[in-house]
DNA sequence: ATCTCAATGTAGTCAATGACAACATTGAGA
DNA sequence: TCTCAATGTTGTCATTGACTACATTGAGAT
């Protein structure tokens, strides 16, 4: 039987994201982790200099796998740059629901902060893709006038708050996946609707004579 | 020479704020708290039953702060309920800037999940004031056919959203303050653009006739 | 004036953790 | 078969949060 246990690495990495998604960050530790896969408290020092690079190679996974996520939404979605930069809003949100260990590791402060050079560039990649569409949107039509810097900021900043806000119990019930469909979907045409890029709004006080919205 | 300290709680509170301040949430430590004040590393137990409850408290004071902040710029911002809703957003932004711990502590994991009936009561009061301002512009023709749900959602997924990148070096780079303004004030106004509340979009592709947006 | 006692601070201790150093085992290839 | 780099183990240390027992203070009752 294994002195070496064959691939500690990705193990720890496995483990990692079950106890994140289940107790939170905080509740993480290297020797938890150890004892949970059966090896001696020193063994994750071997492939991960700290606490840190290994919640850095968990982030960096999900910055990839987040745009690897929201570039098979757009894809999904079509051609219409509207209903592209739409569906990678909602995939956006969505991720943090699904992978949530991987979403918070990724913006966990520390891992920002001291990013390395793979996080750097996962983030960095990750940005040029959203950049992209939105550039796209714009040239449709969609707030066309406005500086990229700022309608980025808007989106993205978006996205990440309400990913934050479903993710707390304090501001969100856990109730059903259908009904948070529903809340996403309706958030995200807020920010951008691809049936009505020119206007957001109803032209004035005047009665039902709009059925696009979603109710539940 | 007080074997008392005084007022050792505040003192603590205080000195937490700036150590979260400068080095953020995980950087602090009750036994380093108590290390800065000269007292003995038990002391803080007597007015907190756990680094949990320190934080807390912090957050607490923090979510009355956000309140009365956002509140008083609204009441600067005069009657007009669009105006007054901007004047929040903007208001709610600058307040994680101003008063970084605060905000920190308040939108804290732990916090929210383990909050008692102070922090409970605090966060109540901010939505309930936050939802009344939302009402009221929807009255006034902002988002009118959107549920409440849905609007508070956006806005306030917005507004933290965005605290959240100001506040991480990854996604903006820390420069002066001027620039930071103008960002907000063109970030809110994709929420809510008091000027023209029915619209948020040009109409087409027609050059130049609209001077409102503020560029650096 | 003194007594009482609750509030508040101190000293000592323990377990958990991250980090590090020294040593052991394995297996691939020279 | 030898070598050695990769990988795992044991031992240790400082830090930290939490707990217990004890000391000091000062306000108010007597």
């Amino acid at each position: 039987m294994g002195y070496h246990h064959g691939n500690l690495r990705s193990d720890l990495l496995a483990r990692a994201a079950e106890v994140i998604a289940a107790e939170g960050i905080e509740a993480l530790s290297l020797r938890g982790l150890a004892r949970d896969l059966g090896v001696s408290h020193a063994a994750p020092s071997r492939h991960f200099d700290d606490k840190a690079a290994l919640l850095r190679a968990l982030g960096t996974d999900g910055s990839e796998k987040l745009a690897n996520y929201v570039l098979s939404a757009a894809d999904e979605a079509g051609d219409n740059p509207l209903k592209r930069y739409a569906a990678m809003g909602k995939a956006y949100i969505r991720f943090s629901l699904v992978f949530p260990a991987y979403y918070k590791a990724m913006t966990h402060p520390e891992v920002c902060a001291q990013s390395d050079a793979a996080f750097s560039a996962s983030a960095e990649r990750r940005r040029q893709i959203i950049s992209d569409a939105a550039r796209a949107a714009q040239a449709a039509g969609w707030l066309a006038d406005e500086a990229l810097e700022d309608v980025l900021m808007f989106s993205i900043g978006t996205v990440r708050g309400v990913s934050a806000m479903l993710a707390d119990p304090m501001h969100h019930s856990q109730t059903a996946s259908i009904e948070t469909d529903l809340l996403i979907e309706n958030i995200v045409r807020l920010i951008i609707d691809p049936d009505n890029p020119q206007r957001r709004l109803k032209p004035a006080p005047q009665k039902s004579d709009n059925q696009k919205r979603v109710s539940a």
